[in-house]
DNA sequence: GTCTATACTTCGATAGAC
DNA sequence: GTCTATCGAAGTATAGAC
């Protein structure tokens, strides 16, 4: 299959600086923006290197895109962990860092079909993750989940977080923004108390 | 400012054509896949005349978003000129069409300062409809504004709708879809009662 | 007023030098 | 194992022919 060409070992710290620089091209000037020779520039490279540590530009997409997925479960399991579980996954999803490149990411599968389905599978991860949480957490709480049900609960907080941020970060926009946040603080509140501080 | 060159009659067939070729390729595709050459392609006309339109691609980009603007500010002011206000506008909301053709838009502002500021003014005039519908409608209803503000209704009602249609047309997810919609509805139910049938 | 010939830039990717 | 020289395709945009 593959032609004998290029191998690029996988601890290689040009790789590493590759992707780095990807992800921060494709946060500050969006996914469009990450071609092979802006990323190299930014890496103070030669754009062929990229080629040669990435077939394909789906390639380093991919790997980041991977990254981004082990760090981002590995914070939401320790937020659901956490003594105040819906505080803290609020907290999480409002993290701009994060909802800006998983926009990216989503535009991006709008015409790159691998990526789509990574993007679709980890997506169900975090959302299994997340109602597995909820539910513990909601029935600790004693919440009818007839009335609450958890996997509600998760699309909401995940609805309403990324919508704010993608208006707020993206577009500039605020109204109706502070209203909203005090109001689903509210709901929490009832249940978790105020948020405690992190040791 | 400008040069002398192009001129492009507005009410020329041809250059709707190209807008409709664009709106088209954009949905399809993304909008990283409207360049001069694929909405020539689509549209069976050569390369350069887009350039002769449309002095800019963000030119194009602009009449496109314009135009849908338009239509969306006026199918959103039926809606909430109707008998069942909270039923039409979620519907409308829920619109795969319209959605798409926000997200890529919103995608594209994050490396197009012309249009991020176009579609951040036009995002605040859709909201301040709404919410002038809400407070009516809910007013109407009966409902406290200090337990239930119509600001933060229309901002919830935005973010459910905009992220279902995201997963489930970009991504083909549906995990928690229905039961979550089913949850909003009920709401809406007991407010408007069954969704009567449009004449 | 409408369209074409053409310039210039940047893209992804490969073959091959070290 | 690492990097460079180079190609062909595609991008935006302009000047000028009809």
């Amino acid at each position: 299959m593959s032609s004998t060409r290029r191998i690029g070992t996988a601890t290689s710290q040009t790789r590493a600086a590759l992707v780095d620089a990807a992800e921060q091209l494709m946060l500050d000037e969006g996914y469009a923006s990450v071609t092979s020779r802006r990323v190299a520039a930014k890496a103070g490279l030669k754009p062929q290197l990229v080629h040669y540590y990435f077939r394909t530009m789906d390639d380093l997409f991919l790997t980041l895109y991977r990254r981004r997925v082990e760090q981002g479960l590995e914070r939401q399991a320790r937020a659901l962990a956490s003594a105040q579980p819906l505080w803290a996954l609020w907290e999480f999803s409002r993290d701009p860092r994060g909802t800006n490149l998983t926009m990216e990411f989503i535009a991006l599968a709008n015409h790159r079909k691998a990526i789509r389905a990574e993007i679709a599978a980890s997506a169900e991860r975090f959302r299994e993750e997340q109602l597995k949480g909820f539910q513990s957490a909601l029935v600790r709480y004693g919440i009818d989940p007839d009335e609450w049900p958890p996997l509600v609960c998760t699309v909401l907080m995940s609805s309403i977080s990324r919508f704010l941020v993608i208006e707020h970060e993206t577009l500039g926009m605020t109204s109706g923004h502070t209203e909203t946040v005090a109001f689903v603080e509210r709901f929490i509140r009832r249940l978790e108390g105020d948020r405690q501080p992190l040791p």
